[in-house]
DNA sequence: CTGCACTATGAATCGCTAA
DNA sequence: GTTAGCGATTCATAGTGCA
């Protein structure tokens, strides 16, 4: 099932069932950017702007969901907005659990330099719950264990690769790599590496496909619904979809709304 | 000049002069539910309790001077604390610049595995500035640069890097990397990784050390004066002292206080 | 099919100038 | 005064094309 609402989240929120969500995978627009394109929210206001999205989101998700936040903070007059702690502690008051933070590491952030800080290559990805106990498949996002060296395990079989290795040094490279690839596979940390799409034109801030996978398997199961009040361009839910999951989508803009609406008709 | 400061920095704060120190760099006692650990200070009062620290920080440091604070919210009860939070929202109210968050990415091989998480592998690093313009010395830090940059500045002959080039978003990014031919360094980005890797000729520095010696190197100069009001162990003005600095180190707990006393001993 | 070179681009920020 | 616009700065990665 592919369901997708044009509108305001906040409204369209309504007309989802109260604790039919496994997981929430979101990313609204951050404050006080993108003035031209979408939304455009005043730093001291997000809090207030998001109170009512955050409720609905509360009503919808199971007892045992997840909601997964994708937010940073932008730099106003040299310093780092507080708008994101402030909506954090906001919706630990409105019940919600703060369960962990992810860290995003971007590994090809943008390049610049400023006299006062270095480029920006990190976001915070904020996991929610309603309850203490909620779902968690820990096992399907399991890791080699050799993630350094995960490169070059693609082409350890390549016979030019083993000639090199074995021509080169005595390091014992190769035999490292060998064993590793026997190793078992292990659990990843709360740090999550992973460089930004290049390949989505369209839409100024699309996931990376790496990150919905990673939290739509971490946190459902097949069948299961997942919810992209922000949908933008559509990686979360068609990821979803690619999964088997059942997902709805919300998008207040009719290009993004209309891109996404195409691509699921297409696959029909 | 080395100074050791024995007793609880509340109290030996006053006895530096104000306007003083180019850089602090200090890992406070985190949070704690059980009393009779070190520092033990429980997370709804920690805000109420680093607050005469903080101020006394801010009157000892310099206009250019900056403040890293290292730490990192503990569970309690399947709940991330919001004490970090609060705490910075707090500084920023009494007069802080909150300049930038680092992320320490810590790459330990711990194992261990829960129902409800994964393996916390981060922490903050929260730049806290006097004034909008401090020192910055963003060229003692500098990294190789990965094979393919280095490679492609050699010869550059992309049409994109020698115009100016608009991006496809609305970022206003453009580029022009001619100025860039002939480099193999580039500068850090806000995400710190610690290797336990000694191969790395960048970081000779074993894992804990290299924290200090990076934000020594990028804040101060010789004989310019680090403090830590949390000695510990006394890494940072071990490194300080190691690099040419002048440092002040305080610490409560006697032993602690003699083991750095007995090290800067030995080395006379 | 592989290896290598080349191309495109991503939620950026600061400081100055003009209005 | 305040704000808006624009130039300057500078990486790492994935994808494409071609030998």
């Amino acid at each position: 099932m592919v369901k997708l609402l044009f509108g305001d989240c906040k409204d369209k929120l309504k007309e989802i069932d109260s604790n039919s969500i496994d997981l929430i995978l979101t990313s609204p627009p951050y404050a006080n950017q993108r003035k031209n394109t979408y939304g455009g929210v005043y730093p001291d206001r997000y809090v207030e702007w998001f109170k009512p999205i955050s409720d609905e989101l509360y009503r919808v998700l199971k007892h045992t969901g997840t909601f997964i936040l994708n937010i940073k903070e932008n730099v106003i007059e040299g310093q780092r907005s507080l708008y994101v702690m402030k909506l954090v502690i906001s919706m630990v008051d409105n019940n919600w659990i703060f369960t962990e933070e992810f860290i995003w590491h971007k590994k090809n952030s943008f390049c610049g330099k400023w006299p006062n800080r270095f480029r920006d290559s990190w976001e915070h990805l904020y996991q929610f719950n309603k309850n203490k106990k909620f779902n968690m498949f820990q096992e399907f996002v399991m890791q080699d264990a050799c993630e350094s060296t995960k490169n070059r395990l693609k082409n350890i079989n390549n016979k030019n690769d083993v000639k090199n290795l074995e021509s080169n040094s005595n390091s014992g490279l190769k035999r490292n790599m060998f064993s590793c690839v026997n190793r078992d596979k292990v659990y990843p940390t709360n740090v999550i590496h992973c460089s930004t799409s290049t390949k989505n034109k369209n839409h100024p801030a699309s996931f990376p496909e790496y990150i919905p996978e990673f939290f739509i398997k971490l946190f459902t199961e097949k069948n299961n619904v997942v919810l992209d009040p922000f949908a933008g361009s559509g990686t979360t839910i068609k990821i979803a979809n690619k999964l088997n999951r059942n997902c709805i989508g919300i998008e207040l803009n009719q290009e993004y709304y209309k891109m996404i609406d195409d691509y699921f008709k297409m696959r029909i």
